[in-house]
DNA sequence: AAGTCGAATGACAACGTTGTCATTTACAAA
DNA sequence: TTTGTAAATGACAACGTTGTCATTCGACTT
């Protein structure tokens, strides 16, 4: 800046206006500082200005488990960064540490960020006790409540119990749940939807199932189910196990829908399976991401426990029981 | 630091080596300071420590389309990242612009980067007058070769030949192609590949067909390739489309792989359609993300242009031709 | 006990910005 | 021409670190 200043004969100082308050120098002298930014290729430091500013303008994102539902949290989250002019400081999980959150605050305390979202699939053992850094604001984006932290979540439960409803709307009395692996926090919530609709129907729970979130264990799943007649109806814990389960029900010689209605979860076959019947719940993680970007935000030292509802789309998967 | 400096009764340089370089500090003082410290939440100052030292520790990435196939390279690079203690600041395109390498380049150039990766997926506008900013290395990701920057790339195009070769081995004559949206740097070069296999061999490529990735869009496709009662075999530009393909021909009663072999691109099937026996093309993203990186803190000024090869995965949907 | 030497610590400048306040300039009015 | 006033510019400090060099400390040698 120093160099710009000597080039354009003007002090440093003016030069610092012309980048952050244009208006208030002449325009002569605007365009001689500009030409001679133009020619010695000038960048504000970055560091120097964050540091007399005291804030970096960039909130800092730890990715647990990076894969496709992700995509879009992180998605919507870098939009509402970018509407504000912020950037994203990412970091990955370093592996399996003993206190998860605690370490990557500590990592992120190092970086450039006013504040931080943790993106958690799974429970972990510091959840409880976590506390954010001092001045850094934390948004969790997990389905339960944590005592000093703001967190994010799908409404997993409501729309699971909100799906199963309609099943039993449809007539369904036996309804049946193939669950994820145990350690997601997704699969549990989606697993308690369900009980809680068959609770306040009066109808009983029979045992889940269990797969691993691929089509191949649902079709294991799928294909035990076929066997017990009395089920007209499954809430699988996503579509590719979804998928699965249809498969194994149409080579056991039981149809979907005629026999059998069927719901998943992320609607995530259109692209991938030509002309699919399955119906599914749809959640709009975008949002979510936006949402937990506004919370790390939130000068208020309020905290809050926000759920973003999920939307079922019907497809040819379900209709009243014959 | 100076706080700390003084709850510990020290100098604040000390303080400072104690971060940096405990081993020159003598036990007793290390752990005064240390416990000082933990009262005080003491995190350094990244923007006076990053000021001081002239760079950031940290890396830029530009993702210019936020999809599937990106999540898996921004892994790559984030895992190779964390390896070397770096962080990555992510910045999403902003929109339609007019020279998006340059406004990238110079949105990224106010942040805390050592150097930056552009992930294209596209051709853009200003791609061959696109130039580094003084001392920021620029690594984009594409499969084409820049005159100034290191470029890196599935080779897609290797790949779709030694694919299309293995059909002709297997001695097939007809080798139909499923394109994807034209504006896809992957599926020109996928489809370029292709058409050199057949050249080499000496066949003649019958124009391909286009789709949008989908599998409803493949399953048009087959169904109009169903009708070519000379195509024995189908180069799909992905699997999405290679499964719609694969239903259609069934349909129209031409059998996989008895009557027609055919192989995708990305093997995205494995999760979401059970005992699929799609043939694909796998690419090592991850590998692809972590060379981008490496290639961002090369200090040589050598521009390299790289290619990673991708495996054909064999399964059930390909036969020597009856 | 004095001298020696390496280890531990401290004082101070510097990194490149922005905020505060003082100074200069330009222009209009008298 | 002189004066008054607002606009434009400049001088200097400060942000919180790390590097350089000087100083102090402690233990060992003779």
């Amino acid at each position: 800046m120093v160099d710009v200043a000597h080039e354009a004969g003007v002090s440093f100082k003016t030069v610092s206006r012309v980048v952050n308050e244009p208006d208030t120098v002449r325009p002569a002298t605007r365009n001689a500082v500009n030409e001679a930014m133009e020619r010695l290729g000038f960048r504000t430091n970055y560091a120097a200005r964050s540091l007399k500013l005291g804030a970096y303008k960039s909130i800092g994102l730890v990715i647990f488990d990076l894969f496709g539902g992700n995509l879009s949290v992180l998605n919507g989250i870098a939009s509402a960064a970018a509407d504000q002019g912020y950037a994203i400081t990412l970091i990955k999980r370093m592996g399996k540490e003993e206190l998860p959150l605690s370490e990557a605050a500590r990592r992120m305390g190092q970086l450039p960020v006013d504040g931080m979202i943790f993106n958690l699939a799974q429970m972990v053992d510091d959840f409880a006790e976590y506390r954010s850094p001092v001045g850094l604001r934390t948004v969790i984006i997990t389905p339960f409540e944590h005592a000093t932290c703001s967190t994010v979540s799908d409404d997993q439960e409501g729309a699971a119990r909100a799906a199963c409803r309609r099943l039993i709307e449809l007539g369904h009395r036996h309804i049946r749940f193939i669950a994820g692996p145990s350690d997601s926090l997704a699969s549990k919530n989606r697993e308690r939807g369900w009980r809680l609709a068959l609770d306040e129907a009066g109808l009983a729970a029979a045992d889940p199932l269990h797969g691993d979130w691929s089509a191949d264990s649902g079709y294991e799943a799928g294909a035990i189910l076929a066997q017990d007649q009395k089920c007209t109806a499954i809430l699988a814990c996503n579509d590719n196990m979804a998928n699965g389960a249809m498969q194994a029900l149409n080579d056991a010689g039981r149809r979907v829908p005629d026999d059998v209605s069927i719901i998943g979860f992320d609607d995530s076959l259109a692209d991938s399976v030509p002309h699919t019947i399955l119906s599914s719940i749809r959640f709009d993680h975008q949002k979510l991401g936006a949402r937990a970007f506004e919370e790390v935000l939130d000068a208020s030292d309020e905290k809050h426990r926000i759920l973003i509802p999920g939307a079922l789309i019907e497809r040819g998967s379900i209709r009243p029981r014959s």
